[in-house]
RNA sequence: CGGGGUGUUGUGUAGCGGUAGCACGCAUGCUUUGGGAGCAUGUAGCCCGAGUUCGAAUCUCGGCACCCCGACCA
């Protein structure tokens, strides 16, 4: 993609009303636009992050099994009131002009169940596992920190929909390591957190956290062991022994929630009577387990953790291109062959290709921006045939030729 | 929903009762080119509504919006 040809426009000026770095340097690098306190609109950039996020998500739920689709955000009055949920106070409510009352979907196993109910006669039909990427709406009392929590948000929500307890619970940690790998590959350190359970079961949740201290959530972890439990439900507090490994000390921290995952039970196929004949041809309910990620706010988290004073550094599976090319002065016609190059053989490139911006601009931006690879044509590249090859998270610079660096691009992107 | 803060061109800001200024951007021209260039000319603004005053960006009252702390967070 050219520079020129591509809807860009990154500020110089940190925006007066964002504190949080997320919200900073996202606006600054042109990837999100504020809308209103909790609204954000994704720019060309940022939607492409987005996109590359929701492909790692797609990639790893597909490979459990789960199937995607997708649910409207409009949801009748009167699926909500058939689960108890019309009068939640993060529902937004809204009416057509011929007084149908709706409400914006905040999750969705209002709808999705009923649409089971009339499609699982058998056990045969189980398990089953279905998951959309949407936009999802809650009104909260108080947006805040950038993309981290919003009114309008996108999350993954995956469902899933079992003969009994112990396949939801053979799942239920299907899930949790399809989710570790997600997060892996995304660049985001998680810490698996027991958590409340909500209306729906006695049992722990999982949280997915990502420990940092703009998080709003309270962590208490080990420092030695994978025991980790938020503020809501522990038993333990700073400074305690580990219960579980005897040895760790109990540590606090703030953490950012970005994904869960729930045991439903049957709450949702009573309220829909989703039920399935089992092998002696008894009626029994389906047993459902619901699991979340917030791509927006791994977007968000993601520049939490990983930013320097110049800007972004993407983790390489995040970036919104795979590396940006930058012409200077006396390296044009390289550059241009090697844009050529490199998108003959596959690689999503940004080309900044801009004639009227200084090399300090194209090079500030190209900080900004935080792909993982700059790759610079200048006279001085151009007259040794190599181009400058550097990664964003290093100082120093290569010299390779452009197949030696698609190479290195390449290897990169195997590396998990 | 309580508390604190902030609203001035596209962006960041100064002005705090008397002609609204600066930087960046943008436009035009010339010069520049490895870390957000130089000169010249131009462009564009006081969140909304009442009130006080000869006169309000500035003071008062009432809204609205955004940020931060707390409450809340299926």
């Amino acid at each position: 993609m050219r520079f020129t040809q591509f809807f860009i426009r990154t500020q110089k000026e940190w925006p007066r009303d964002e504190e949080s770095a997320n919200a900073r340097f996202l606006h600054r690098g042109g990837f999100i636009e504020k809308i209103g306190a909790g609204v954000y609109a994704f720019l060309p950039l940022g939607l492409r992050v987005l996109d590359r996020i929701n492909r790692v998500i797609r990639e790893e739920m597909n490979a459990i099994g789960a199937s995607e689709l997708l649910l409207p955000a409009l949801i009748p009055k009167k699926y909500w009131e058939a689960t108890g949920r019309w009068n939640v106070p993060v529902l937004y409510k809204s009416a057509d002009s011929s007084g149908q009352e709706y409400g914006l979907g905040f999750t969705h196993e209002e709808v999705l169940t009923p649409i089971l109910a009339r499609r699982i006669q058998s056990f045969r039909d189980l398990p089953q596992a279905l998951y959309q990427i949407q936009t999802k709406f809650r009104d909260e009392p108080r947006a805040r920190f950038g993309l981290i929590r919003g009114k309008e948000f996108v999350m993954k929500d995956l469902y899933s929909f079992h003969a009994d307890i112990k396949d939801l619970e053979r799942f239920y940690w299907v899930v949790s390591d399809a989710y570790k790998k997600i997060f892996s590959r995304l660049g985001l350190p998680v810490t698996v957190v027991e958590a409340a359970g909500g209306d729906f079961t006695k049992e722990f949740t999982h949280e997915f956290q990502v420990l940092t201290p703009v998080g709003e959530d309270t962590i208490f972890y080990c420092a030695k062991c994978d025991f980790a439990q938020n503020k809501e439900v522990a038993k333990v507090s700073s400074g305690d022994g580990c219960p579980k490994c005897q040895k760790g000390k109990i540590e606090e921290s703030n953490g950012i929630e970005v994904g869960n995952i729930f045991r439903l039970g049957t709450k949702f196929s009573e309220a829909a009577n989703l039920v399935y004949k089992d092998s002696s041809g008894k009626e029994q309910l389906v047993v459902m387990g619901s699991y979340g990620i917030g791509p927006s706010r791994a977007m968000g988290a993601i520049v939490e953790l990983n930013h320097d004073d110049a800007g972004i550094r993407w983790p390489k599976e995040a970036a919104p291109f795979e590396a940006h090319l930058v012409a200077l002065p006396g390296g044009e016609e390289q550059a241009d062959a090697a844009y050529e190059h490199f998108t003959e053989h596959g690689f999503d490139i940004l080309y900044d290709d801009r004639a009227d911006a200084t090399p300090g601009e194209k090079l500030a931006d190209a900080d900004l921006i935080g792909i993982g690879w700059r790759i610079v044509a200048s006279a001085k590249t151009a007259l040794c045939g190599r181009l400058e090859i550097k990664a964003r998270d290093s100082r120093d610079a290569e010299l390779l030729t452009p197949a030696e660096s698609a190479d290195r691009i390449r290897t990169s992107f195997h590396v998990r």
